[in-house]
DNA sequence: AAGAATTTTTGCGTGACACGCAAAAACGGG
DNA sequence: CCCGTTTTTGCGTGTCACGCAAAAATTCTT
C-alpha cells in the first residue's frame, strides 16, 4: 500500500472514472437522440469502445448510467456546503452552496451552454417513467450527504435528530422543483433567481403568499 | 350510459381494484417473507389465483406492485387536505390532514397493529435498492396531487407559481424523513409526535435548533 | 332472458437484460 | 522482464416486460 490516503488517485482509478463518465454521457446522448427505447446497452458500450458485459461492471442498468451524471452533480452541493465558512449562517451558506453549483447555463448570449447536454439529460429523466425512479434515488443519496454536512455545521446528530435530514429533504425538494420550473419556463428565467427565491421561502417558513 | 358521475363504480371496476390490491399485498407479503430476490412474478400471480400475464396487466414490474400500496396511502393526504375546512390556516390544515392519515400503529398495547404488514413493506422498500426508485416515484406522484390541493386552497397556480409545489415537496420530504426515523426509533416514539414536530419546524422556517 | 358487444384474462412468443463464473488481457510494481 | 493484481471479456442462465390474438367473462340491448 504505497501511498497514504492523500494521493489515492492511482493511474488506474483515473482510467476507471473516465470510462464510467464516458459510458454515462454516451447513454445520455444516445437516449436523447433516439429515445430511450431505441438504445440498447450494446449501443452504449460500442460507443465507448467497450464490451457490453463491461457496461454492467460499471452500472447495473441503463437508468443508473443515465442518472449517474445527475448524482455526481448533486453530490457536489454537500461538498460545497462544507467549503462554506463556518461563520456564515446556515441558510445563507446553503443558498450560496446551491447557487455555486448552478452557476451554469444562465447566460443568454450566443454562447451555447456547454451543459446543454446535461439539461437534455435532465429533461429526459423527468419525462421517461423508466428513469424517474433512478432520478429520485440519486437525489436521495445526495440528500443524505447534504444532511451529514448540515449536521456537522449545526452540531446536530444525523441519526438521532430530525433536523438535519429535514433540512436536507426540504432543500432537495426545493432544488427539484426549481429545476423543473426552470426547464419549462417559456420566457426563460435565470435559474439562480428561482433557486434563491425558493430557498428564501423555505427559510421563511413557506408563508402563504 | 345509465348512471351519472356519482355512481361510477361499476361492479367491474370494483373487481379490478380488488385484484389490484390483492396482487399488491401478495407481492409485499411474499417479498417480506422470503426476500425480494426469491419471489418471482409467477409466485405473486399464483398467490392471487391469476395468470402471470395478468399480473403485468396491472403492474409493469414487481417494484411497482409493491409500491402501489404506499402510493395509494400517500394519495389520500391530498384528499384529506381538500376535506379540511377552508377557514383553517394552511399549515394547520396540512398538519391535520397528514396526522389523520397516520393515525395508525401507534397504540402500544397488546393489540397487534393491523398495518404491521404495511410497515414491513415500508421497511422493505427502504432497504432494497431495487425498490427505492419506485418508492420515491410514488412519493412524487402524491406530491403532485398535494401541490394541486395546496394551489386550490391558497389561490396559487400550480404551473406558474413555485409556491404550491414547494410546499408539497417540503411536506413530502418531511413525511419521508419522519417515517424513516419512526421505523428505527429504538425506544418507539409515537409517529404523530414526530410528524407534527417536523411540520412545525417546516412552518417555522427550519431555524437552527 | 338470449344474444351481441365490450372488456378482461390468458397463452405464447420475442427481445432484452442483469449477473455469476472463469478465462484472458491489461496493467503496475519489483 | 517477469509476477501478482485488477479489469475486461465471453458465455450461459434465469427473469422479465410486453405485443398480439384467441378465449373467457361480464355488461348491455332489445
Amino acid at each position: 500500500m504505497g501511498t497514504e490516503d492523500g494521493e489515492r488517485v492511482g493511474l488506474r482509478e483515473r482510467k476507471k472514472q473516465e470510462t464510467r463518465i464516458a459510458l454515462s454521457w454516451a447513454a445520455i446522448r444516445l437516449a436523447v437522440e433516439r429515445g430511450l427505447e431505441n438504445v440498447r446497452v450494446e449501443d452504449i458500450a460500442a460507443e465507448v469502445g467497450v464490451s457490453p458485459r463491461t457496461f454492467n461492471n460499471y452500472f447495473s442498468s441503463k437508468g443508473e448510467a443515465i442518472a449517474a451524471r445527475h448524482l455526481d452533480r448533486a453530490r457536489w452541493i454537500a461538498a460545497e456546503l462544507r467549503a462554506q465558512p463556518a461563520s456564515k449562517p446556515l441558510w445563507e451558506a446553503i443558498t450560496d452552496a446551491a447557487l455555486a453549483r448552478f452557476a451554469l447555463g444562465q447566460e443568454g448570449d450566443g454562447k451555447h451552454t456547454p451543459d446543454q447536454q446535461w439539461v437534455a439529460g435532465l429533461r429526459l429523466m423527468l419525462a421517461e417513467p423508466a428513469l424517474q425512479g433512478e432520478f429520485f434515488k440519486a437525489g436521495a443519496i445526495a440528500e443524505a450527504e447534504l444532511a451529514a454536512a448540515v449536521a456537522e455545521r449545526t452540531g446536530t446528530d444525523v441519526t438521532h435528530d430530525l433536523y438535519p435530514r429535514l433540512v436536507a429533504g426540504a432543500v432537495g425538494a426545493a432544488i427539484a422543483v426549481v429545476m423543473e420550473q426552470w426547464m419549462r419556463a417559456d420566457p426563460p428565467v435565470p435559474i439562480m433567481a428561482l433557486l434563491s427565491d425558493a430557498l428564501r421561502q423555505l427559510a421563511a417558513g413557506l408563508p402563504v403568499p
